[in-house]
DNA sequence: CAGCATCCACAAAGATACTG
DNA sequence: CAGTATCTTTGTGGATGCTG
């Protein structure tokens, strides 16, 4: 399906970025796109609080941008991964990520 | 440039979310998008607070989004556009506006 | 018309501590 | 390890009214 301008919608795309509001859930999906992280490695990696994470994973699950997976292991392990309405918000996250590389002026250190 | 898994920066994305944070600015942008508007016009348009569009569009101003164009009518006539930069993100928007297309279900009415 | 000033409410995020 | 509980702090947006 190709985007016209005839067919953007306000509407849909209001109810789309509140699903993505907050501060942390593209950062999220962006981590989880490289691949499957678990909770605390998220939250090293982001710099983010367990709290905000773990409310912010929730409403990523709940919209179905996430899969939460447990392995009980002693101690638990708990995996996050994308689901495919997750994975293909990745090219919206690449979207992003290209436009950043193009505009924002900063240094650079593409392995972070 | 073409995006790949390498190249992908949190710092860049964060930096870059935060200029696009806060509840208007990303429909600001779709508004926009299809040509340059009032101020009024926005306000009703998306139905937003003065005080609030006024602090959004301020904010997309000096992140060099949008241009403010004062004609010297009376009353005072000021139009909104987006510049290069701005125009640039409308990538994202409209990858957005698929990606909701995709996957809220909603009754849409692309005439909205 | 295009805002600004002011006040208020609420949600989101940070800090610290604790648990199965 | 993967969270939860609680409290505090901050920020963003809403409401109302006023001005050049």
């Amino acid at each position: 399906m190709k985007s016209t301008e005839e067919m953007v919608c306000i509407k849909t795309i209001k109810e789309t970025m509140d699903i993505f509001s907050g501060k942390w859930a593209i950062i999220i999906i962006g981590a989880l796109h490289a691949g499957a992280k678990r909770f605390n490695e998220l939250s090293k990696e982001l710099g983010i609080r367990t709290t905000s994470l773990s409310d912010a994973l929730k409403s990523l699950e709940s919209n179905g941008i996430v899969t939460r997976t447990v392995y009980p292991t002693i101690p638990i392990t708990v995996e996050y991964s994308l689901t495919e309405k997750g994975s293909d918000f990745g090219e919206i996250f690449l979207a992003i990520n290209d436009w950043g590389i193009r505009w924002i002026k900063n240094d650079i250190d593409y392995s972070k």
